[in-house]
DNA sequence: ACCCTTCTGCAACCAATCGTTGCACACACA
DNA sequence: TGTGTGTGCAACGATTGGTTGCAGAAGGGT
């Protein structure tokens, strides 16, 4: 076990929704369905070009789509691959959940354990 | 809702989650129980410099504790923030998750609301 | 057809961050 | 006291998130 989760995630892909406003970006996309540079831009504190560079980013991680309409540039959320992103994150949450879990009952156990007891546990990992 | 956990999000927690490397110090740290910026780096494909850094960035929002033991500087997860962020990852995994599911049923509810019709009109767009 | 609006794309630039190397300092121990 | 090991600080380069500025393309009105 160990690694665990963390091994096995995309690091792109999460790096992709590192960032918050690019967090932002996909769910003004998931709550409008679509939109472009400029409309979102719009709806965020930073310029068109700097969403723009952000959709270009989670283009290629395909996180989104681009559909050219007319003169614009429709973007929307590629849904199975923000479930496959969805459930890194998942990933990693449990992983850790158990993790923390997994000490909290150590860490019960012990003092159950040796309720007056100075027996020194193997320390040395 | 909509924008929903995204914006309770703390910034600067997910950002500190957000890079690969720290994810990974955080892993070890949770593996071994604690563990050095040497140490630490031992294990990492980076400098211990760079692990230092990244201390420095996890120990700022307290996802790690530093404790001075002899000219050691042993770190510990400390384990409510990092609850705290688990928390967090799992409340927006939640949020698009359940996005997900709600355009997936609307997908199918339009299909039994038009069984007769010829569905590669939807395709276009 | 023409002009004007507006949407997109490219380039230069600034600031912050992740990573590096190099060196100085501190502490333990023979 | 000297030596080895661990930590801290500083400078540097590369990448990235953000900006401004400008050029090009496509739709709309007259």
């Amino acid at each position: 076990m160990s690694a665990a989760a963390i091994d096995t995630v995309d690091d792109d892909l999460w790096s992709a929704i590192g960032d918050p406003t690019r967090r932002r970006i996909v769910d003004l996309l998931l709550t409008h369905g679509d939109g472009t540079a400029t409309t979102l831009s719009e709806q965020l504190p930073v310029t068109r070009q700097a969403v723009a560079k952000h959709l270009g980013v989670l283009d290629r991680v395909v996180l989104v789509r681009a559909t050219p309409a007319g003169r614009e540039k429709r973007y929307r959320v590629d849904e199975a691959q923000l479930a496959h992103a969805v459930a890194q994150l998942a990933s990693v949450t449990a992983a850790w959940d158990a993790r923390l879990r997994r000490i909290k009952r150590i860490a019960e156990t012990i003092q159950h354990d040796r309720p007056a007891s100075k027996r020194r546990t193997t320390s040395g990992g």
